[in-house]
DNA sequence: AACTTGCGTATTTTT
DNA sequence: TACGCAAGTT
């Protein structure tokens, strides 16, 4: 037996050894998940004498897979890992992509387009289709494409199913923005998922040939896969059988964004033959800490039961901080960390403070400041969003791909070069008369009837792009970066402005560049510009953590998962902010999931925070303690003075009392004024808090009520339509069950 | 093309 | 309240 099978607990060993057949690890918080997929890994190729390219191994974050891979070199050799197939959903269908998406229509160049792309794409299809985008947010129109793509619903399907106005609308932009992203050679990123499915289904003998290819499949943070991941992998898994899931049902906190927690629910349902394993002994936190967290999430129905056990001694109770406002809460977790800092022998960066809002960010930061407490924040503005890096991206996309619209629209006349909104237009005119891409209509240009002027600035244009293109042929990354920044001034120019913000966008540049060097240096292939486009828009985790540093980590519960910090802060636990507005149980199930993970989060000491009163857009607001203060076992909370929480005063108690929803009780929250108004709501049974059904308007809460009787007024916030005030005796809204 | 003004919007964001 | 975006102004 290979001897890092030591280092396991028996449960993990099994689930590493057990290989053939699939396989269900129900991996608690912090109960050695990542250790087992690598020894996994690592006893595949080391014991069993699997190639590593017959192991497929997709994560959802580029940073899982390159520590997964670093640690199945340190398990083995240095090198080891060659050859397996071990990366991000995205970026691994994005490989098999470019070598076998021409059997289906597209060019193996495909540009992959971020989520800022494709929602200016969808923006200009509205435009076309004379939608006004006041009628619809153009978020919302890409929120529902994207629902649709990730359940695998395709435009066809789509439009057959709509039924209101809305959907019709949206299944008309769908239509055309699909049509578009083709014309483009592009896809987005939901494309990077259902692609590989319509290719197996147009190509049996590709699918085939990969589930022969891939004998061992594995997947982590299962509970986060959406449709489109499940059906993929259920194809590629099908011939083998050999699929190895890791999640916790309890950490799924992306439903929103299309996860469908009911794949790891139900995987024994598709794999009746499966083992599964609990992993429940927990390596990070204190008894105490786990005692919070199993009680807060046993309140789930919607869940796989287990019951988290920890290795170490029960530990200090949890503390509540109860402040009069935000600011006065960001105030206390900062004397809380510098005492602690002084007293307990902590270290800045052993303090992780955690918000549900990245609003709630800035508080904690102005405080932060003033009080000189170094702090980070994550989760700000990704480097490759920012827009001198998307211009040079989106010149290196063009080179590649020109038939990529997106990307020319964006530098056609970036830097100035005279080419603006109505010569645009005049081209796509051209192009659309010609049925041509609108490059070719700009190749064609001498031959139409356009004024000398542009004619000339078209032809610059035409010399600095396919000047590039032939550099492209022979050059590395490097080389055409740098020839870009040079033929194109846009260095040069930043430099000239000479302002700071010019400046930090210089050097964003020249960071782009190093980029480059470095890439080229450790790469020598042929497809070099393709790879590290694919890299570039599927990267994220370009922040890296700088272990020297020392500051305290601030950071949206989201962003925390997978981190481990000594001590933790969760602020702002009030309702309506955290848990957030939700409409139905499962919502505030992920509400309470999202707790969980928060709490399970801290090593030794957790602090629970809230505040009576809030600024919302300005308006400073009334609220109310979280729903989950009161789900934590009082007899570990303590308060501030060091007592024992009674669980709540009798009078907090009573007024959280909800009367009309029949399932959840929820505590009523958040009074617009702050004042009571209980006498005018008490002729309908509406108050603030309360969720409600319209006819028209679907699920809502009501935000305030005013007058009575038949003239009372109430301010709802439906989930759908926004903020309306309704009449209440005409509105005939029914409580939502 | 660079400015201003006004309007709408304001959850979380692994790719 | 504040910020980003889009349209309007010079």
């Amino acid at each position: 037996m290979i001897d890092f099978l030591q280092q396991l607990n028996d449960v993990q060993r099994q689930a590493v050894q057990t290989t053939e057949g699939p396989v269900m690890v129900l991996a608690g918080a912090g109960s050695g998940k990542t250790r087992v997929i690598t020894y996994r890994i690592a006893y595949l190729i080391g014991e069993e004498n699997v190639a590593p390219h017959q192991i497929l191994a997709l994560t959802f974050t580029n940073k899982a897979a390159n520590e997964m891979r670093q640690r199945v070199d340190e398990l083995l050799h240095s090198g080891s890992s060659r050859g397996l197939w071990i990366g991000t959903f995205h970026s691994i269908f994005a490989r098999l992509l470019r070598n076998y998406i021409h059997l289906i229509g597209y060019d193996g160049n495909f540009s992959i387009y971020d989520s800022d792309d494709s929602k200016s794409l969808i923006r200009q299809v509205m435009k076309e289709l004379n939608i006004p985008v006041d009628a619809v947010p153009v978020n919302t129109v890409q929120g529902i494409i994207s629902k649709a793509k990730n359940s695998f619903i395709l435009p066809d399907q789509f439009h057959a199913q709509a039924s209101d106005y809305n959907g019709q609308k949206a299944a008309q932009i769908y239509e055309v923005y699909v049509r578009k992203l083709r014309e483009n050679n592009a896809l987005d990123f939901d494309d990077l998922l259902i692609k590989p499915l319509e290719l197996f289904q147009a190509q049996p003998a590709v699918l085939e040939q990969l589930q022969h290819y891939f004998r061992y499949i594995l997947i982590d943070e299962y509970q986060d896969t959406n449709k489109a991941q499940y059906l993929v992998a259920k194809s590629l898994a099908a011939k083998h059988r050999n699929i190895f899931v890791v999640g916790d049902d309890a950490q799924s906190i992306y439903s929103w964004r299309g996860a469908d927690i009911t794949n790891i629910l139900n995987f024994q349902d598709d794999y009746p033959e499966a083992s599964v394993f609990k992993l429940v002994e927990n390596y990070r936190s204190t008894q105490t800490i786990l005692q919070a967290a199993n009680g807060v999430i046993k309140r789930n129905r919607r869940q796989i039961e287990k019951e988290l056990v920890s290795r170490q001694s029960s530990g200090e109770p949890l503390t509540l901080l109860e402040s009069f406002n935000e600011k006065r809460e960001a105030e206390k977790v900062g004397e809380y960390i510098r005492t602690w800092k002084l007293t307990k022998g902590f270290d800045y960066k052993d303090f992780a403070v955690f918000y549900r809002t990245n609003a709630q960010s800035r508080v904690l930061e102005d405080i932060f400041r003033m009080d000189r407490i170094p702090y980070r924040i994550f989760g700000s503005v990704s480097f490759y969003k920012r827009k001198e890096i998307k211009d040079a991206v989106a010149y290196l996309r063009f080179i590649r791909n020109d038939q990529d619209t997106e990307s020319l629209l964006r530098i056609i006349n970036f830097p100035p070069r005279k080419i603006g909104e109505v010569s645009i237009g005049k081209l796509r005119d051209y192009a659309l008369t010609n049925n041509s891409s609108l490059y070719e209509a700009i190749l064609k240009a001498e031959e139409a009837d356009f004024p000398a002027r542009l004619r000339n600035a078209l032809q610059g244009f035409i010399a600095v792009i396919e000047q590039l293109k032939d550099i492209a042929k022979e050059g590395s990354v490097y080389d055409v970066l740098s020839a870009l920044y040079e033929s194109t001034g846009i260095t040069s120019l930043l430099q000239a402005e000479n302002t700071p913000e010019s400046m930090a966008r210089y050097e964003n540049l020249q960071e782009l560049l190093s980029m480059a060097r470095d890439f080229s240096d450790h790469n020598e292939g042929t497809n070099g510009l393709n790879d590290f486009l694919n890299g570039i828009s599927l990267a994220t985790d370009y922040e890296e953590v700088q272990e020297d540093d020392n500051y305290v980590s601030l950071m949206t519960v989201h962003a925390a998962k997978g981190l481990e910090f000594p001590v933790v802060f969760i602020t702002g636990l009030e309702e309506r902010l955290f848990p957030l507005n939700y409409y139905e149980s499962d919502e505030l199930e992920e509400e309470r999931r999202l707790f969980y993970v928060a709490v399970t989060r801290a090593q030794q000491k957790v602090f629970l925070s809230w505040a009576k009163s809030r600024y919302y857009y300005g308006q400073p607001q009334t609220c109310m303690k979280s729903m989950f203060i009161d789900e934590v076992d009082s007899s570990i909370l303590i308060t501030e003075s060091g007592k024992k929480q009674s669980n709540g005063s009798v009078s907090e108690k009573k007024q959280s009392i909800e009367r009309c929803n029949g399932r959840t009780p929820v505590p009523s929250s958040v009074s617009k004024s702050g004042g009571n108004s209980s006498s005018d709501e008490r002729s309908s049974g509406l108050k603030s808090g309360t969720r409600v059904h319209h006819a028209m308007f679907g699920p809502g809460i009501v935000l305030s009520v005013q007058g009575t009787g038949e003239r009372q007024k109430a301010k709802i916030k439906f989930r759908n339509v926004g903020e309306k005030t309704l009449m209440v005796q005409y509105a005939n809204l029914t409580f939502e069950q």
